[in-house]
DNA sequence: GTAGTCGGTTGTAGACGGCAACCAACCAAA
DNA sequence: TTTGGTTGGTTGCCGTCTACAACCGACTAC
């Protein structure tokens, strides 16, 4: 019995209402929060700088989406020249995406200008509550993806 | 210089991550964690639940959304009995929104319903983190808030 | 080779959000 | 009291993000 229902629900209410400040900031201030980044970059182009040259399909996965959006998605970042697409050597069908150097120079732009917004929206945080901050949200959000399995929700035990 | 670079790009980018799978996990298991509620029911009962009855457009500037589309959530709710209006005694424009007793029951469903997925989600938390990581959220939204103002940004310093 | 599977693309649809136009009620000033 | 401007809300239209389904070409197992 680890947790409080009482605290159970005043995260869940807490994360709840993050998640809606968090995606209103992020239309608001869409342009200076993403330079060059099209909204959706940031969820694609991370898990390509991380993981590397990969194909659309672990793209999806890793970014939590259905493939055919990350297709239309990685579409538009080629258009765009911030990532580049060369089909795989070993089949036919797949082809290899890859963070082009503009791609690159956008995400650190990005990361940058979120750095600077993020200093004057934490003014008064101090370095300590912040690491701690961050680091318990990295474990917060690890559990919540453990939790809700990327894909195949609602398709009960019925085994055909 | 309250902030390290290096923690405020941290800090972004986990939030960035948690607000995506938030989204993700309240679309896909969205049956089993708003209960009677609709998708967006949640945004605006709760701060008629705070704040009591008040008008359509002081409940959007709370949830953050534009009163066009309050005023659309506000008649699904209606609708499906959730909330009730009346006209404002003083003022002939505008109606008065309540929640009703059906409103208040989804609302603790609702909460009922995370607290108890949060069970499982948040396995392997101990309470005392539980509650530290709901107090730097809840200051953490705060502050987000306060930093994107609820509407008219993009407006600069020129003031006529 | 043929049948089934897999990776990706495209078509369609729905939820959500904003902006602009509009209407009706309010208010202030002539 | 009429008139002009303001305010609260609704509606129409559009853009974004997402999923699901149908499809096509390439692979693989038999």
């Amino acid at each position: 019995m680890p947790l409080t229902s009482q605290t159970r629900e005043r995260l869940t209410a807490g994360i709840a209402r993050l998640v809606r400040a968090g995606r209103h900031v992020s239309s608001r201030a869409a342009d200076s929060l993403y330079g060059e980044l099209p909204s959706f970059g940031w969820a694609l182009l991370v898990p390509l700088e991380r993981d590397g040259e990969q194909r659309c399909s672990a793209l999806a996965l890793r970014s939590g989406i259905d493939v055919s959006v990350a297709s239309r998605q990685v579409t538009a970042l080629e258009r765009s020249g911030l990532v580049e697409r060369r089909p795989d050597p070993h089949d036919g069908r797949a082809s290899l995406i890859r963070l082009s150097a503009a791609g690159a120079a956008a995400l650190a732009q990005t990361r940058a200008l979120r750095a600077e917004w993020a200093g004057e929206a934490l003014a008064g945080w101090d370095e300590d509550d912040a690491r701690l901050l961050s680091e318990l949200i990295e474990r917060l959000t690890d559990d919540l993806g453990r939790a809700a399995p990327p894909a195949v929700r609602s398709a009960p035990v019925t085994a055909p």
